[in-house]
DNA sequence: TAGATTGTTAATCGATTAACAATC
DNA sequence: TAGATTGTTAATCGATTAACAATC
């Protein structure tokens, strides 16, 4: 793999990607070219060529590509098999939705546990997941692999939680409360998932349609 | 307002700004300089300056922006008030979570009504928004005035319901399925919340740290 | 072989940043 | 007035698209 000075926008594709040739796979294509991936995912067959074109050489002249291996290498690159280990804090309604629908398993992520305020759910389990008392937090961290923590608690206490974790080592971070997390150190990843901007995005091209 | 030729990264910043400035108007700041904000925000003056210069005027040369005012007026471009109606499909753990949890009215949005397929949801209100069944929905979307539709149900029939609710006018989507809605029309606005593809580049960052 | 399609280099396009005259 | 800061034009930077030699 090459991976210098990848941008943004590429690292944005390649989920499409991956989740594109998903589907292909699961209707049985064995090739396809940059042009008609393309046309499927309304891409110009160059920027497809452009963008694998940063991890590797992954097709063959007057071919294409084969289905199920550019998906698992696409897979690879975005480390889906890397078994990463993740734990959640705060579970309200969307914590709950969250273990109880998404396929965490299916990005690679392992969810190990849950930590919440309330006594009414802690010492429970959901989908399998258990949720402790936040009180065990720092010592749960010192003592396991954390890769990911998942921030669905109250956005007031979502600053300091994330300062503290990130003393204790926590380098990721998937924000779902509508403040941004900030942080010096650049190793830290913060991803957010901003229910509001992106409605207020909608709000806008509805406007000017 | 000009509006002509406004880029998508420009869109999706004036959420930010909308939130920043938010703040800024609960602290009480009266005025802020592009040159500030900016710092607050990561973002460099001058792209501040670009962006709103896209919308009109809204500062004053040695003195800056007044916070309020531009707090109006980019509520006003975002079109939080113009008190858009909206309704839900799928009531599951997430459609629960966002009804419970989610500000729809801070983003100017009136939620009327849900619906679902589960006997066991349907005639029940969650948070004051009355479940129907989805034998009503067309009836409903007929008779009420419907700008934006939550899908917030199986990845498996979010197309073909889709669909069928663009035949009935509905021109505006909140995507949370995992999947691409595709539709030609262009007068068709659909923002998409793929939980999927955001913890993937987040798993990618981590891995190439 | 001839046709198809890649990976990559070059050209274009658009977005971000810098500079500055206008002016509060 | 002098200092600060805007809105806008010009310069730069980066991302997308086009072109094409290499080759399966």
């Amino acid at each position: 793999m090459k991976k210098e000075n990848v941008s943004d926008a590429v690292i944005r594709r390649l989920p499409r990607y991956y989740r594109q040739l998903t589907e292909l796979c699961a209707k049985g294509v064995v090739r396809i070219s940059s042009h008609s991936l393309g046309q499927e995912m309304n891409i110009t067959a160059s920027q497809i060529r452009q963008d694998l074109s940063c991890f590797g050489e992954f097709g063959q002249q007057g071919y294409g590509y084969n289905v199920e291996e550019l998906h698992t290498e696409i897979g690879h690159i975005l480390g889906v098999d890397n078994d990463y280990h993740l734990i959640m804090i705060g579970v309200g309604n969307l914590g709950h939705a969250l273990l109880q629908n998404f396929h965490f398993a299916q990005a690679g992520f392992t969810v190990d546990a849950a930590f919440d305020v309330s006594p009414s759910v802690t010492g429970t389990r959901v989908n399998g997941v258990p949720i402790y008392s936040m009180e065990k937090l720092d010592d749960y961290i010192r003592a396991h692999r954390v890769d990911v923590v998942v921030l669905t608690l109250p956005q007031s206490i979502a600053q300091e939680i994330a300062d503290r974790l990130i003393d204790l080592g926590v380098r990721g971070f998937w924000n779902f409360t509508n403040v941004e997390i900030t942080c010096g150190q650049p190793d830290v990843k913060i991803e957010n998932i901003h229910f509001a901007d992106s409605l207020l995005t909608l709000s806008y091209r509805i406007a000017n349609r």
